[in-house]
DNA sequence: ATTATCTATAGATCTATAGATAATGC
DNA sequence: ATTATCTATAGATCTATAGATAATGC
């Protein structure tokens, strides 16, 4: 039985697991499918999970929540003080990872686990994927940058178009990155303080 | 065998299966959950779709398509021919439809389906759901209320923020309708020219 | 004769378990 | 002894086909 969290195997599991479920989601990812990724039998990988399928999605999603909120806190930490520098910051990091597809999550991936789970992980993505977006538009507000808007619906907002840009890119050849750039300004425009 | 798009019966197939198909996915749905929403046993699905799951698909969703633009269109004519009244009106219709998970669409449903379906209903997607609201902003334009945007890309950002309005309603008891105006009014004042 | 259903079932795929096997660490 | 794999397989689910059955239309 793998040690929880101590073996190096077992995180690389996880890794895999993690990059496949966020990329398809959970139910178009089989076991078999991680089982391949990793260059093992598809039996094998109840080596490594063997709480089956449901419980290791949770487990990889878990924890794939926390390192996105502290890398977003940290690279809002280092961003200059002003919402374009940091909107610019975290729209180039979520960029760099694979897409995220909040709407699949919550519409397809969600309703297909136990209500217990699904509870846990709604609340675990509103903390780090929106809370520090909605940090983020709060402080700009209270710094008189921005107009007075709900938070958490700009915050939906920002990350659904920054996250539309991997769908932008089938039809237009500009970079990722000055899509992202187009797309803050027009946002950062409309939330400006007149 | 059914009579191509005649009987009555087999369109009432073709409007529950593309319901289904639209809320939930390609994948996601199986012949059994069509059947069961018809009140029939899974086997007898085959009399009205003898072509098999992929071709169903692909037939309610060219349907859904041309339906949708013609419905598009025709919102866009009645409306007054400036942006905002355009935005607010497609927004809303948009909203009064199930939900279209334009992500999913192209990174979940299309890969699933063999080449030629796949370029195919490519195609159709853009004509259907982004040529009429590029159309929108390329006028809106050429009458110089907003200033120069790639359509393309704005015509993403467009529908991509008014189906995130769905997922909102999940943090905030703003009403959709109110959700909406919000959010057209950053998009707007973001393209306003200056 | 045509239309629209049904039961039964083949074959594929998926999750999960049982038990064997081999390599390494004490 | 522990770790990490394997083969084999049970049981569930899914797509699709074959062939029977019943109701309606000529």
């Amino acid at each position: 039985m793998p040690e929880g969290g101590q073996s190096q195997a077992h995180e690389h599991v996880l890794l895999v697991a993690g990059r496949l479920f966020r990329e398809r989601g959970y139910m178009a990812v089989t076991m078999r499918d991680i089982a391949d990724a990793l260059g093992i039998r598809q039996a094998s990988l109840y080596y490594h999970a063997p709480a089956g399928k449901e419980q290791l999605f949770v487990e990889v999603t878990e924890q794939g929540f926390i390192r996105h909120r502290q890398e977003l806190e940290q690279i809002i930490a280092v961003s200059e003080k002003t919402i374009a520098a940091q909107f610019r910051a975290v729209a180039l990091w979520l960029l760099s990872q694979p897409p995220l597809d909040f709407t699949r999550f919550f519409r397809s991936d969600l309703p297909a686990l136990s209500e217990q789970h699904r509870y846990r992980l709604a609340d675990l993505a509103h903390i780090a994927w929106l809370a520090p977006i909605e940090q983020i538009i709060m402080e700009a507000y209270e710094r008189g940058e921005i107009r007075l808007v709900n938070q958490k619906t700009m915050a939906v907002s920002f990350i659904t178009n920054v996250e539309a840009i991997h769908d932008m890119q089938r039809y237009v050849t500009i970079s990722k990155e000055v899509l992202a750039q187009d797309v803050i300004d027009v946002l950062l425009d409309g939330l400006r303080r007149r």
